[in-house]
DNA sequence: GACTCTATCTCGGTA
DNA sequence: TACCGAGGTAGAGTC
C-alpha cells in the first residue's frame, strides 16, 4: 500500500460531477490499484474514491485514474508532504457474528417470539423472486412466512409482499398470512405493512440468545 | 491525522461482534477522532472503524477504542512499522453536482419539463410514509404528484404507487395522478409504471440547468 | 455478467 | 435526538 500526504485538487467526471478544492490530504492507494483520497475528518467514507479495476497515470504533479465505465479520477498535486510504501502480505479476513441470519435462526427455533402455535416449516423458503426468510405453519394449518430484518423499514414490507404475492399462486400454500420481524419496526414501515395486510413483530434478540443459550444448557 | 502502519489484531464489539486476526494493515487517526483500520484491497471500506465521538486509550501495544453506546473497538499492535502524524487544516468541502435535489428544485421552477400548464404547489409534501418530492396542480384542478430520480427505476415507481396511495386517502386531493420524473427511465419501470396506471417523463438536466441560467440572468 | 440483498452501511436533512 | 431517504452506495452471494 502506497500513503502519500499532499496538498491537492481533485476532480471527479463519472456517475457524478464533484470538485474537491486545495487542501492537504491522505491518498491511498492499495494493492489492487484502488484510489481514496480521505480529509481528516470521518472514519469511513473518502472523500473521492476509485475502485478497481482502474487505470492510474502518473504524471508530474497530476494522477488521473481512469476506469472502463468512462469514470475520472484527477488528482492535481501541489505538494507531496509524505510518500511511503508498505508491503502487506494477504492476511485472513474479518470474522463477524451477530446480525440478520443469526437472527432468523433463534426465530426458527423459537416461534413464540412471532406467535403462538407455530410450525417450524422451512428456512430460506424459495420462490422465483427470491428465498423467503422463514416458512410456519400455524394451528388453524394456514401458511405463515416470515421476513426477518435488523431493523424494519418500509423495504422490509415491499420485499415481504413481493414474497406473499408469489407464495398465493401456489394452491398448496394459499392464502399465505405475512409477518415482518425486526428487532425494531419503523412507524412507516407499520403503517405500511398494515395497508398491504401483513402484520409485524418486534422481537428482542439478546433474550432470544438468553432464552436460545438456557435451552442448550437443558439439553445437556 | 495519525497514520499508522503496523502488524495488528483487532476485536470490535458492538453492533454486531468481529474479529480479524494478525496482519500488516494502516491504522488511520483522525481530528476528530474517528479510528479506520484498512487492509490492502477495497477504496472504500475499512475492515474496522468506530466514528466520533469516541474515547482512545493508548496502552502499550494496545489501543481501546469506546463510545457511549458502548461498542468497543481493541487493537492490538504486535509490531509498529511507521507512525507519523501531519497536521491538515480543514479544507473547503466536496462540490457535487447533478443529483436528484438539484434536479427536483429545478423541476419546482419549471414543470413544462413534466407536463403542460401545471402549477406548483409543494416540494415534499408529507404523507404517513414519506414526503412526495413535488406535487402540482393541472389546469383541470386535478392534483399531480411527482417523484424525482436521477435514474428512474422499478422502486422508483413502487414508491411514487405507494405515496398516490396514501394521497388518495384524502378527499380533497383525490383522485392524484402521479408521474416517475428521471434524466433516463429504464425500460422495466416505464413497463411497471404503464401497469400501475402512473406515467413516466425522461426529463434533460444539462437543459434544465442551462434554461434556468438563462432565466436567472434574465431576471437581472 | 446481471441481479439481489445486506450493511457496525454512511451521510445529510428534518421534525 | 430520532427518524427517514439517498448513495458515485460498497460488498457478498446467487443465478
Amino acid at each position: 500500500m502506497r500513503v502519500v500526504i499532499a496538498r491537492c485538487r481533485v476532480t471527479y467526471a463519472g456517475r457524478l460531477s464533484a470538485t474537491l478544492p486545495s487542501g492537504v490530504r491522505l491518498l491511498m492507494v492499495k494493492a489492487d490499484g484502488c484510489v481514496a483520497i480521505h480529509a481528516d475528518v470521518g472514519a469511513y467514507k473518502p472523500l473521492n474514491w476509485m475502485t478497481a479495476p482502474n487505470h492510474l497515470v502518473e504524471e508530474p504533479g497530476r494522477w488521473v485514474v481512469t476506469n472502463a465505465k468512462g469514470e475520472c479520477l484527477t488528482i492535481d498535486l501541489e505538494e507531496v508532504l509524505s510518500d511511503q510504501a508498505h508491503a502487506m502480505e494477504d492476511s485472513a479476513g474479518l470474522v463477524k457474528d451477530g446480525v440478520e441470519l443469526a437472527l432468523r435462526d433463534l426465530l426458527a427455533a423459537a416461534p413464540d417470539a412471532i406467535g403462538p402455535d407455530l410450525e417450524f416449516v422451512q428456512r430460506e423458503y424459495p420462490t422465483p423472486i427470491g428465498p423467503v426468510d422463514l416458512l410456519f405453519r400455524g394451528a388453524d394449518g394456514q401458511m405463515l412466512a416470515v421476513e426477518v430484518k435488523r431493523k424494519g423499514e418500509i423495504d422490509g414490507v415491499e420485499q415481504l409482499a413481493r414474497y406473499i404475492e408469489q407464495l398465493d399462486h401456489d394452491p398448496r400454500l394459499r392464502p399465505v398470512r405475512g409477518i415482518l420481524a425486526a428487532t425494531r419496526v419503523a412507524p412507516q414501515a407499520q403503517v405500511l405493512a398494515a395497508e398491504r395486510g401483513l402484520g409485524w413483530v418486534e422481537v428482542d434478540y439478546e433474550q432470544l440468545k438468553g432464552e436460545r443459550a438456557e435451552l442448550t444448557l437443558f439439553e445437556l
